[in-house]
DNA sequence: CTGAAAGCGCTTACAG
DNA sequence: CTGAAAGCGCTTACAG
């Protein structure tokens, strides 16, 4: 047994110096080597019971913590995953897509269900981000999140998987793309979304987001929903289409595009949630009632959909569950196994936007 | 000047290995010592302009990052810090309240700014968090985020300061209290937005949001409503405060218990935002048309509020503003420099929820 | 302007 | 079960 005044004088001595403590002090305290305090801090089996014991009294007393950047370059592996939030640049920078938020917090939770720290950056599309953080060893793997061009983060992808660096993405998992994509049904949602729409009577649907090879996950959504027409024998007009990213003023500026068009809808649905709440405010403000006469819909349920009057009706992503898989599908690739990219599937969210009485 | 060949053969060889590049490696390659690389790497101005570009041109052509974990331990600082959110455990966890995801967005740029990396951590109150990050040396400084109960942090906090540990926090800057708080004025916005609604002819401002010692910033809101009633010579009643945390539901099942006391009202006043929008739905539940006879209003200003119908009159905080000065007083601390807490400014955005016609 | 040397605090074979 | 030794990849006095 040390004599707690040893402890105590380490400890006058260390707040004078303003040191942490070190294994080495923690040898010193407990008359062993310092390899032993190691050992014994780790758990490890070959190591007597009451010599743990004593050394963990010690660490705990000193508020001991293992250095990570020593541990680290030891052993080579840094216990952090960064994830890269990728999207266009935004004037207004503070308004981050909610959903990617749920995301955010599900990610965060995964990671410290598997003892690994977050590291977390925002990047433009036009920074030079590709490998920086697994380059200079501050994580181990990276987690992709956006919607942003994929067209123009693509090559990004492909460097980031010459290099090893391993990553996993959001988004639609595409043939011939490199690396591994845990993404949700997006066709299915669009679809699901529109054959509701149209069980309601709805003919026209307009679609509010880009439905180009540069946005897949909007794309997907907007094949959905054109199988859905096709297979009720609606046709689909190109009008009916308006570009708009995910952002409550863009989903606005496109349902004004929409009127002014003077094409004949009966009900809105926006890429996004963003979008659908930012056309209904268009589309009050047109005099038309919600969903009387339009009826609107949204994709991501993220929080305050079911708060907006009348509430939105949208497809849920199930961001739990989303988290997990992105955090488990790169863990499994940092432990050399192999994984393959993933489709979840997602639910219909239905509430008063699309229901009449 | 190199040959191209060697750097070629350099790679191919890495390649097999799988191993990333070090400074060694380079010094090898530009026939220098391996101390030359990482000053000219870093810049230092005593070392010879040719050198540094020949240094620096294989480094490139490598994809050499200088390892952080070998560098933070030499240097002893990590060159990031930490966010840790701190907040009461809620069911559904992915609900993070968007106020802060504005203020996550701000603080990763202020610190993407000054060169620092942001950890990123969500924390039960529950859980011991305290020192973790800094003992181990997983970042330079803690900043502090959340709405939780002040009184059972505030313990912790005093730790962190026992323990040498730099931290900023957000919220209201109370007098002896441990460390560096940033906040906004929120006596002023309270007092403000129910100015406000007086001078809209209302008289009987319920609000909805605790008003204890435990959540410093409502009450302080609070306390800013009850000053402007009292300025009007307008009486302030008990049962026109209804406890809330800051969510959707519990806005909802506030406005619930407010309209079940039976006590007349014609404004109600959310702590924030997302309270002020529950509200607005149990409200409307109620058969009560907004703003004609009942006024809302939130205090945050976040994204949405705009997009709701009627769009929410809010008190708008800064987050831009805040998080650099959150970063920025960490910053100075870490330079050991002084700083003092500091109160900033709101403004009002007043929308159709307060106003007639 | 450049190099040889030391050391940051760990972990992990290697002996015993 | 424990210790002496080596080394992860840097940075920074110290010589020259």
């Amino acid at each position: 047994m040390i004599a707690r005044t040893a402890i105590q004088a380490w400890c006058s001595v260390q707040h004078s110096i303003k040191g942490k403590a070190t294994s080495l002090d923690i040898a010193h305290l407990a008359g062993v080597s310092q390899p032993t305090v190691s050992r014994a801090l780790r758990g490890s089996p070959m190591v007597n019971e009451d010599t743990r014991r004593r050394i963990l009294a010690i660490a705990e007393q000193l508020h001991y913590k293992v250095d990570k950047n020593a541990s680290n370059l030891r052993t080579q592996h840094t216990g952090t995953l960064a994830l890269l939030f990728f999207e266009d640049p935004t004037p207004d920078e503070s308004a981050i897509n909610p959903f990617f938020l749920s995301m955010l917090g599900s990610i965060t939770r995964a990671c410290a269900l598997h003892g690994y720290d977050l590291l977390i950056s925002f990047q433009n599309l036009s920074t030079d981000w590709q490998a920086d953080y697994a380059d200079s060893k501050k994580a181990d793997g990276l987690i992709l999140l956006g919607y942003g061009d994929y067209l123009q983060s693509r090559v990004r992808l492909e460097k980031l998987q010459q290099q090893g660096i391993r990553f996993v993405r959001w988004g639609a998992a595409l043939p011939g793309q490199p690396g591994v994509s845990i993404g949700c049904d997006n066709f299915q949602g669009g679809h699901d979304m529109a054959a509701h729409l149209i069980a309601q009577g709805r003919r026209r649907i307009a679609f509010l987001g880009h439905a180009s090879a540069h946005y897949p996950e909007f794309q997907e959504r907007h094949r959905g929903v054109c199988a859905a027409l096709d297979a009720a024998g609606l046709q689909h007009e190109a009008a009916l289409q308006v570009d708009a990213e995910t952002s409550e003023q863009s989903g606005y500026d496109a349902a004004r595009t929409l009127l002014a068009r003077g094409v004949a809808f009966d009900a809105v649905f926006g890429a996004s949630d963003l979008i659908a709440i930012g056309a209904m405010k268009a589309l009050r403000e047109a005099g038309l009632r919600i969903p009387e006469q339009v009826a609107v819909a949204g994709f991501d349920d993220i929080p305050l959909a079911g708060f907006v009057t009348p509430a939105l009706s949208t497809v849920q992503q199930d961001t739990r569950q989303a988290g997990m898989l992105l955090v488990d599908a790169l863990l499994q690739q940092l432990h050399g196994q192999p994984v393959d990219s993933q489709t979840i599937p997602v639910t219909l969210a239905l509430r008063g936007s699309t229901h009449c009485g």
